[in-house]
RNA sequence: GGCGCCGUACCCAAGUGGUAAGGGAGCAGUCUGCAAAACUGCGAUGCAGCGGUUCGAACCCGCUCGGCGCCUCCA
């Protein structure tokens, strides 16, 4: 049984959907006015996950996220750099596009845009002043939320405890300082639409209403977003839509916590600010890995809670995801042994089982993750007492599967962390090798800090290594075992050291053969 | 001023009343020509501190300390 973390009551819940089997969630997506930084990478892997997991236990799931496309930020961003409001979001969206994929985020099943809602919008509008829950003054219309006696109950705030006009100047036209613009009177140049108030847009709150009971009814199951969304945006979301349709709104509200720097939330003005572009342009891995390792490590936190980021952390979530591929690179291979055959199925059962339970505990991606870390220590013992290619084939489905669920484990080749992994004497001859190398200038001595330890994220200067193909990594494969065969093992060691400082390691396995990683 | 969150081993991180998951790093060992992988073992008598409730508390209550967020735009 799927128990969900409700901020509306603040309790878990036992989960069961309106219309039995299927799920309608929304999730407020970006303003397009910026790229996404790392907070927005968490908060879209966070809901891809969960509708992931959601789809994994047979629901069908509506999946809406929107785009806000309309905004004073995204007014301000055209005006500073001399271009139009839909050349910005045009651009943003895109971007938004490029970053999400390559964290393997799937698209949702709809994609509003709040320009594309102006008729839903203005009626939503028309029908709050209707109901005189809503007034006009110019041509601004407020939401009045002194006539919506629920005001406060997402984010357990009193009307009387909200501090307005603490940090900025009340409008002296609102009834009550905290009363919000559902329609704005649009100035000279800005991007307006008409309404029975008079040329306009939107306020930042009424889009995603509109939006919601547009794609998925006036009453859906899931609503999420960032922490920071629940007051103002989600509380006001609430008004504006119980108040219109007089019906329950959104029924379980999920929200993710923030992703911190030092113990501080990321924020422009302290510049302590990454977005997802510059983790792949300084990320020495290529872009898949790097993408399922930003994954991994997004992943090893439960949701809620904050998460600190660091270049460290990133590296250990490599290692970690490096561990479960060594994996299945020996699943790759063949045997023929089949002691422990009878063993797996079970084994797949518990892990199955572990999975299950920590993902219906409110989505626990870091006891899920654990489940499978417990898996792949169990098929590891049991390919040492001899697990046949069928059931190794077997295996690496189950991985593929439950990883599904997290977005992890679907790529069939893995470039390792390689260099980190190097140690001692052999560490020593590597990088012996590596400056030969380079005083025969065939690479940049800069490559030398990579193997040597470091501590940052670098610019990427394996590039600068020379790239071997498949087939030359091959070719000098046989020639080593060649040697060691010939019992040279000197040779032979020359070619692992040549190889290590090109970025592969060689694992020789017992009948004389060896596997070869990057 | 109001509302809320966090503090668990070297690092990351589960656990929210029944006697501290998991990973990364480290050390030791098995295996191995070497190396890597894998496997085995070691690692918090204690969960920021102090009180209280309880047969029993990391988990509940109170206070204190430290860090953070929201109340203005923000994932």
């Amino acid at each position: 049984m799927l128990k969900i973390y409700n901020t509306l009551t603040g309790k878990k819940e036992p989960f069961e959907p309106l219309v039995p089997k299927t799920v309608r969630m929304y999730v407020c997506g970006v303003t397009v006015y910026d790229y996404c930084h790392i907070g927005h990478a968490r908060s879209a892997l966070v809901f891809d996950v969960i509708r992931r997991y959601l789809e994994h236990s047979g629901y069908t799931v509506e999946f809406v996220k929107n785009f806000t496309d309309v905004d004073d930020k995204i007014i301000k961003r055209a005006n500073e750099q001399g271009v139009s409001c839909d050349q910005i979001t045009a651009k943003f969206i895109q971007a938004y596009y490029d970053d999400i994929e390559r964290l393997g985020v799937r698209p949702a099943s709809i994609e509003p845009k709040a320009t594309e809602h102006m008729a839903d919008i203005v009626r939503l509008t028309e029908t709050l002043v209707a109901k005189g829950l809503a007034y006009q003054v110019d041509g601004d219309v407020y939401f009045e939320v002194a006539k919506f006696p629920d005001y406060g109950q997402l984010s357990r705030r009193r009307l009387e405890d909200l501090q307005a006009g603490a940090r900025v100047d009340v409008d002296e036209r609102k009834r009550h300082p905290m009363d919000f613009a559902l329609w704005k009177s649009s100035k000279p140049g800005e991007p307006s639409w008409e309404s029975p108030w008079g040329p306009g847009r939107p306020g930042w709150h009424i889009e995603c209403s509109a939006m919601s009971i547009r794609h998925l009814g006036e009453t859906f199951d899931i609503h999420g977003g960032g922490m920071d969304l629940i007051f103002p945006h989600h509380e006001n979301e609430i008004a504006q839509s119980c108040g219109a349709t007089g019906k329950e709104f959104a029924r379980y509200w999920i929200h993710n916590g923030f992703v911190q720097i030092n113990q501080e939330k990321m924020s422009k003005s302290l510049g302590n600010f990454f977005t997802i572009r510059e983790i792949f342009e300084k990320s020495e891995w290529p872009e898949a890995e790097t993408g399922e390792m930003l994954r991994y490590f997004l992943l090893a936190t439960q949701y809620r809670g904050p998460l600190d980021f660091s270049d460290q952390s990133l590296r250990e979530a490599k290692n970690a995801v490096d561990g479960f591929y060594d994996l299945f690179m020996r699943l790759g291979e063949s045997d023929t042994r089949t002691t422990a055959d009878k063993d797996l199925a079970l084994t797949i059962e518990r892990c199955r089982s572990a999975f299950r339970d920590a993902m219906d505990d409110d989505f626990n991606t870091p006891m899920a993750i654990a489940a499978l870390q417990g898996l792949r220590s169990d098929v590891n013992k049991l390919l040492d007492h001899g697990l046949s290619t069928e059931w190794r084939r077997t295996a690496r489905t189950e991985f593929r599967s439950l990883g599904n669920c997290l977005g992890l484990f679907q790529l069939d080749r893995w470039q390792f962390n390689a260099p980190a992994r190097l140690k001692g004497a052999h560490r020593q001859a590597v990088l012996e090798a590596e400056r030969q190398h380079a005083q025969a200038g065939k690479w940049d001595p800069s490559y030398h800090e990579l193997l040597s330890g470091r501590s940052k994220l670098p610019p990427t200067e394996r590039s600068s290594a020379p790239a071997l193909t498949d087939e030359e990594i091959e070719k000098k494969l046989v020639e080593r075992n060649e040697a060691r065969k010939q019992k040279d093992f000197k040779k032979a060691d020359e070619i692992r050291h040549f190889l290590s400082s090109c970025g592969i390691i060689i694992e020789d396995k017992p009948n004389g053969t060896s596997r070869w990683k990057r």
